[in-house]
DNA sequence: CAATTGATGACAACCGATTGCCAAATGTTG
DNA sequence: CAACATTTGGCAATCGGTTGTCATCAATTG
């Protein structure tokens, strides 16, 4: 059998037989401008990193070169000589949960703004997903923002030694985090229910492992105690309008007659379950849902909800950890962020029905 | 002045020294289990990714290495020196259209279970964003799902010759394409409202960039021809909720007694408007929106739509995209996918009203 | 005019993997 | 037991950048 024997190629050499075999241009990079300009590829580095530190004409050269390439670096190769990945990691419960539609959204643009990449991971309601998710961005991005978390205090604390983290919903000493402030809202929503004359409340919880369920209903117990009003706890509910069918029911059976929704998921759920019954909203029943999602104002009724600045919670989230990954404004970043809510009073709350 | 010398550290001793500073774990290297175990770190690399080809003595050694320092390989060098990155970018035009809700739950799912990332990006509906985060992803990215581009034939295609590409609901020759049906669904919803005694019928066109709202008007104007009925064009409308209101004034000055709306977020603004000014739905008007999304089902009333198979079309594009990445399961990869629609008929049609 | 200083840019190591090549070790066969 | 085929695993180059070190050269200063 005759050996052919293969002549070594040199890296450019390959690279412009793989050009013509494939047909395609090969992305430049700092070693082709440095060939163009007759310069190291660490000037070509400095001079688009660290300008100050290159002669300006070399430096016009450079960039001329560069422009005319139509040169970007590759994000891959940075990530791994300098430590940072420039992108961001963003984990949420539940990709498809409307309420993390507008704070997705006010991530993506911050991080774009900034410069960053963002990272999305539905982390499915698991912790475990969850805590392997985190794992796995701790090398391909600069720090996560968490939503709603699911760990334990001592995971979080342990995440957040190891990578900088925002928590969104999700209150840890030591961790920053933007906290919406709902639990007020809902003391806002109980006078708004008793104003209407109601007196028997339920408040249909969200998962246990909801930190924000948890402070809804303690701020809402102790409001409900100063009022001198009953408010029961139903559930728990899963954070979907599925769920809302079993609220509905639970709610009816307990003899209440207006509830305090985890969530507006569960409300609209609750709604679309109390029509089917034949049960009137809001004349014999009123319902207050939280979050204001997209949906909350065109469903039937059109839902009183407890409005909170989404998206802007996503912006904030951004600032902050932008702030610890590059402490360099000697600002003092603060660690925590509270948004004010506000109650927005639509069709689905209305006076308490005439005791029989 | 006194000159300190510093004196070099190997590498070990310099993460040593990092690990010590930060208290922080570092993460495992190949390095760290080759040392570990008395061989090269391409011995290790061999036996976590060509298991065969190792001693299985060696390679149980070093996977009980592996597993004691809980390793992780290092994406990013990966990626720079096997080329490939792990990571599928997905493009949306607006991610808080709920239309993109179900179809990025649909890739991120079926790209997880391939094991790949998925790298979702917005690209505001601008053309201009769309291939500047194309020629990005170039690079970062071992393929892309690319939906209701606003991009030139030719421009798609230029980029499928650079990086494998799968388009959603835009359909050029030479592209691979996961196509949800909704002209045919356009036409059964047209024959829903003849048999409901319109006549006048109005569609809603939506962005002219969209190749989908061309192809559905262009089934809806020969279908409308065939029945000999009349179907008029209004529009462009943003696909938003908003623009709903505009479409809302423009069916009721034309005095259609129908309209079909290129998707739900029109449709339900239209609602929204025609409540407000006392037109009742579906006694005065018809209402058709496409795409069944969040919230069609619970609106006021609830819409009639032509629902299609969103999460499905983002698992096939997966799917489709990693039969190019992976040629090797020589099954015919199917280069185009149509996917079927079907009517849901709920209270936003009713029977023609009575002409006066 | 000699000496100090600072700006500049080249060299080379390094980030953490993959992979072609080859030598050593092992097993098989005549 | 020798000759050959086959594993096995180490060396070193490579991916595309960043960055520390240092030689060079020009400008400033005594």
């Amino acid at each position: 059998m005759a050996i052919v024997t293969v002549p070594v190629l040199s890296r450019s050499e390959r690279n412009a037989m793989a050009m013509q075999a494939a047909g395609t241009e090969r992305p430049a990079t700092i070693h082709d401008i440095a060939a163009m300009c007759g310069v190291a590829a660490s000037t070509v580095s400095r001079a688009l990193s660290t300008p100050d530190r290159v002669n300006i004409r070399t430096r016009a050269r450079i960039e001329a070169a560069a422009a005319e390439l139509n040169y970007t670096p590759n994000s891959q190769a940075k990530a791994l000589s300098s430590g940072r990945t420039g992108a961001v990691g963003v984990l949420v419960p539940d990709i498809t949960n409307p309420f993390y539609f507008d704070l997705i959204r006010g991530t993506q643009l911050q991080l774009k703004a900034a410069g960053y990449t963002q990272l999305l991971v539905d982390t499915e309601e698991s912790d475990e997903v969850e805590a392997s998710s985190m794992e796995q961005l701790r090398k391909s991005a600069d720090g996560i923002i968490v939503t709603a978390s699911r760990l334990s205090d001592e995971a979080l604390l342990a995440a957040a030694a190891k990578i900088p983290i925002v928590t969104i919903n999700r209150d840890v000493a030591g961790v920053p985090a933007v906290v919406i402030d709902t639990p007020s809202a809902t003391s806002q929503a109980l006078d708004h229910l008793i104003s209407l004359g109601h007196t028997r409340i339920a408040y249909m919880a969200g998962p246990l492992t909801s930190q924000s369920s948890t402070l809804r209903w303690n701020a809402l117990a102790a409001a409900a105690e100063d009022r001198g009003v009953e408010v029961r706890r139903l559930g728990p509910f899963a954070p979907k309008t599925q769920s809302g069918a079993a609220a509905a029911d639970a709610a009816v059976h307990s003899g209440v007659t207006a509830c305090i929704a985890f969530n507006d998921l569960i409300a609209i759920g609750m709604l679309q379950r109390l029509r089917e019954r034949g049960i009137r909203v809001p004349e014999d029943m009123s319902v207050v849902g939280c979050d204001d999602i997209f949906g909350a104002d065109f469903c039937n009724p059109p839902l009183t909800t407890m409005a909170s600045p989404i998206e802007q919670a996503g912006r904030v989230s951004v600032s902050m950890l932008l702030a610890q990954l590059n402490p360099l404004a000697g600002g003092g970043s603060r660690s925590r962020s509270l948004m004010p809510t506000h109650l927005t009073v639509r069709g689905s709350t209305g006076p308490a029905p005439q005791s029989l």
